[in-house]
DNA sequence: TCCGCTTATAAACCCCTATTTAAAGAACAC
DNA sequence: GTGTTCTTTAAATAGGGGTTTATAAGCGGA
């Protein structure tokens, strides 16, 4: 595992799939003790306690998951959810004909100064004296500054109304919210590949900054 | 039954008549159970199961029958209210004497490309790979290219505000809602014969986009 | 004299509702 | 000062609401 990948988190995956032709929510938010507000939301709420997920289920049969850390998790849910409603007794497709598609993954990364990097602080900060060398170190944005350094067309950031700097990239589809503590939120993604490449791009871009 | 006429559905017919010399609506709302609120709007709604019909009163006499499939339904549900209205001891013209004007009446076409079509689908697709010949076929629209092709002051295109390409035609005087998706809505026409010229009308003008 | 109200109806877009998750600010409450 | 809650982003899912057009009726308001 290179630095990157250590410093990158995948704190949410999504995934959509059908377990069925059909579905009695009615009857499964009774049986299963869901939450099911139709007036509200149209779907039904199955929450999966370990791994931590909640899985939301449609007349059409057809359920989405969320909160997965890999796709994993999101096995593991969906499969649990399919033996619960058989135990209730309500009919579901066999488990090797539910197919599993990630629609989503969510990703934190914390910026850090490249390992040869021979710049040294500039002045005092609550946690670093004047002169220590920055080399791997966490690095902070000035992000007015990067407004102005990345493409136009593709950032928006307005403090006042949000902290972080919404950068678009077009190859991965993928969308970074840049904070000035140096951390980033990368979005967008159906897998980590493109979250990794995402990040690169910006660690390719910010080195101009240096 | 020709092509056209197959592919053209009429979804709503408005008419108006009379059916006394005046009535007690307030008396109506009550004695056959239907909505009034008078300070809201002036007429009785008296409403039809099937054919799922709304007929609104009013005090005159006069009435508006909507939401027929033709003139038929219509005249169904005018007779079953005289009727009602009769049994409550209400007085009514004799059903000889209520004459049915048709007002309005709304359609919905979907366009196909001419039988006798030469050309292929240009590139794959969701539901058609490159090559596949595409006479018969249901017919996709730019709308955007359409709004410059039709006389310019008689089209409003605003996507942004409705998603469908406005088109009034002077004769016959109907207007006529065109979609992306090739489907269109007619209304205005007190004659089926005025929507099927319509019909005909537009597709001689996509005639020269093909 | 217009305007809005109300009724029906299709087309296909928008937005809202709900689920998850991190980041870092502001705005509240206690 | 510690809490929540809100802001933003992406994605699938799916109901509900709104948008537009025509048309009659008749009542209230500028």
């Amino acid at each position: 595992m290179n630095k990157d990948e250590e410093r990158l988190t995948v704190v949410n995956v999504v995934a959509s799939t059908r377990v069925a032709e059909e579905l009695d929510l009615p009857d499964i938010a009774i049986q299963l003790n869901c939450e099911y507000e139709p007036e509200q939301f149209p779907g039904v709420v199955y929450r999966v306690t370990d791994p931590k997920l909640a899985i939301l289920m449609f007349r059409s049969g057809r359920a989405v998951c969320t909160g997965g850390k890999d796709e994993q998790n999101i096995h593991t849910g969906i499969d649990r959810m399919i033996k619960d409603l058989r135990k209730a007794g309500i009919t579901t497709w066999d488990l090797k004909d539910v197919e599993i598609e990630v629609q989503n993954m969510v990703a934190t990364y914390a910026l850090h100064y490249p390992e040869d990097y021979d710049g040294t602080a500039l002045r005092d900060t609550l946690d670093m004296k004047m002169g220590t060398p920055l080399a791997g170190l966490p690095r902070k944005l000035n992000l007015n500054n990067l407004t102005f350094h990345l493409p136009f067309d593709k950032v928006e950031y307005e403090p006042e109304q949000f902290p972080g700097l919404i950068y678009r990239l077009d190859h991965p589809k993928v969308v970074c919210l840049i904070f000035g503590s140096g951390k980033m939120v990368i979005t967008g993604a159906r897998h980590k590949d493109e979250i990794l490449e995402a990040v690169q791009i910006i660690q390719d871009e910010l080195a101009d900054l240096l």
